[in-house]
DNA sequence: GCCAACGTTGGC
DNA sequence: GCCAACGTTGGC
């Protein structure tokens, strides 16, 4: 019995946007093309089913979190990779030696107040959020505080 | 478009 | 195993 983890995915929105997400068949898609070490073992060993992800756009106007999301698939090997067509090939992967992973998410919520990153720089209690301090991860984890904190900007119950 | 930060590569 | 060179990310 392990309880319910957070994380943050980052995604440019011109790439892949969290409208995308929502216009999915289920609203569900794989999340592949993830090429950095760090952000591969957080997919392949930590993430699980029903964990909560916020949804980042990055290199956008403005950065923001725009939306949650829930992991319906943990954590299994990204076949793009070994697809010479796909966005990000990487011949060193092959699907007898997978190197790179990827888990299926499902959009959950869009937010009403997008949380932009300027937004979550003024708060204090996010001060010490992977996203403000290493900002170049594009998989990292997120407290529940976080969590709580982010959700209710982004989704304010009293307006 | 610029450029700082930082992850990866490869020569030694 | 070190570290300089290089490539990429991503905020601004």
């Amino acid at each position: 019995m392990t309880e319910r983890s957070y994380w943050l995915l980052k995604s440019e929105p011109t790439a892949y946007s969290f409208s995308d997400l929502l216009g999915e068949e289920d609203q569900t898609a794989e999340w592949d093309g993830v090429r950095n070490y760090q952000a591969r073992n957080t997919l392949r060993d930590e993430m699980k089913i029903g964990d909560g992800v916020f949804f980042y756009h990055s290199n956008a106007k403005p950065t923001a979190v725009v939306g949650t999301a829930v992991v319906v698939r943990e954590g299994y090997p990204d076949h793009t990779a070994w697809d010479p067509l796909s966005e990000h090939p990487d011949p060193k992967s092959t699907p007898e030696k997978p190197i790179w992973y990827m888990v299926d998410i499902k959009a959950q919520t869009r937010f009403s107040c997008p949380v932009t990153l300027s937004e979550i720089k003024g708060v204090s209690s996010l001060e010490n959020m992977v996203l403000v301090n290493r900002s170049r991860l594009s998989v990292q984890p997120v407290s529940i505080e976080e969590w709580e904190i982010i959700n209710e900007i982004g989704m304010p119950k009293d307006v």
